[in-house]
DNA sequence: TAATCGTGGTT
DNA sequence: TAACCAAGATT
């Protein structure tokens, strides 16, 4: 292993330096975002919003589709929570979009027409937490806060050699703390995004392209010969895996849906009412049973439709539906919220998770045959 | 502090 | 293929 270089100092001469470069590096390098294209705060507050944890690639349609359907604030705080969780559909993490919705709501309320242009006020609001809240100050309002997320973090942590954890409190105040120091005063919309781009585009996880570096000159983790080693992570454990149940329960052509409750794991989306298999218990009972548990119907005849397996953060599991008959009786919101059947043809207005919208999608194109997504 | 919260692309 | 990862926030 080479030798620890020790880094050396944040003067004055050596922030110039950087800034200089990181900026002229951005000013050649930019890509050409959407978001890139307005002064809109509202805009750019959604563009935020969407990019937490999600890639630049999906993003770029899904909020030109979004600002087209709420161009503005007030009619966001207009809109019902079903249509903005329609469309955030497919984004996941959909605790984002209530919290959109209740801080315009919330700003609208409070007879705002517009967001708030400072960063305490921002980090007030729900859903903004310190980086959404610097960077909606800093790009929509010119405000000096240097935004500190995953980007910057991995650039920061090679280029001044932080040894730390990257979850430790320590470890993330020195990081903002040479944030803070570095941000270019007099363009630091520009300077958040340029340090987010240079760790997007160049300084990335994996395969880093250091020789065209801005910051290759003094990067601590460059000289050591193998950047790849920061940011220092723990590592995770195994996700486990459920097999989960869920019934497409037909009454005269109508299908039963039922909505999440509000927090939790897709939280206020609709699906198709199941549940976690319990040890030694059939799928098939499994069904019923969950059926029954939350809707308080009983299900007549049951066939396998199809399988559909789906990753999420902590766990993987895979859905098996089945076709079942209702028996009779109206379903009850016993361990779910507003059970009913609509028509297939008008699931598409419900917010559904992925596994479910591809359930039906197999639905509408097979018809009630069998089919898999695995 | 650590767990929780989606999804799709990449390796 | 399973793990990793992405412009984080909340509890």
């Amino acid at each position: 292993m080479p030798a620890r270089r020790t880094a050396t100092p944040l003067d004055s001469a050596r922030v110039t330096r950087v800034r200089r470069r990181v900026l002229a590096w951005y000013d050649a390098h930019r890509r050409d975002l959407p978001w890139r294209h307005t002064t809109d705060s509202y805009a750019i507050w959604i563009s935020e919003v969407m990019l937490q944890q999600t890639r630049v690639e999906t993003v770029r349609e899904r909020w030109v589709t979004f600002l087209s359907e709420f161009p503005d604030l007030g009619t966001l705080a207009a809109a019902s929570e079903q249509r903005v969780l329609r469309a955030w559909e497919g984004l996941g993490y959909y605790r984002r979009a209530r919290f959109l919705h209740r801080a315009a709501q919330s700003l609208v309320a409070a007879g705002a027409s517009t967001l708030p242009d400072d960063v305490e006020a921002l980090r007030a609001l729900p859903g903004f937490g310190d980086y959404t809240a610097a960077a909606v100050a800093s790009i929509a309002f010119g405000r000096r806060a240097a935004v500190v997320d995953g980007n910057v973090v991995r650039v920061l942590a090679r280029y001044l050699g932080e040894r730390g954890l990257h979850t430790q409190a320590a470890t993330k105040r020195r990081i903002q703390a040479a944030a803070d120091a570095l941000l270019a005063p007099r363009r630091p919309g520009d300077w958040n995004q340029a340090v987010m781009e240079l760790g997007a585009t160049c300084c990335t996880p994996r395969t880093p392209e250091c020789p065209t570096c801005p910051l290759r000159h003094d990067c601590v983790a460059w000289a050591e010969g193998d950047p790849t080693r920061y940011p220092h992570r723990a590592a995770r454990k195994a996700t486990p895996h459920y097999d989960i149940a869920a019934g497409l329960v037909w009454r005269r052509g109508r299908v039963l849906i039922a909505r999440r409750k509000a927090d939790g794991l897709l939280g206020g989306l609709w699906e198709f009412p199941g549940g976690k298999r319990r040890a030694g218990e059939s799928l098939e009972a499994a069904m019923r049973r969950e059926v029954h548990e939350e809707t308080g119907l009983k299900v007549r005849s049951a066939e396998p439709f199809m399988s559909i397996d789906q990753a999420y953060t902590h766990f993987r599991i895979t859905m098996h539906l089945f076709h079942c008959t209702a028996g009779a009786g109206m379903p009850r919101a016993l361990a779910c919220e507003e059970p009913h059947f609509v028509a297939p043809e008008d699931l598409d207005a419900y917010p559904f998770p992925r596994a479910n919208r591809k359930a039906i999608d197999v639905l509408r194109t097979q018809g009630r045959g069998a089919g898999s997504a695995r």
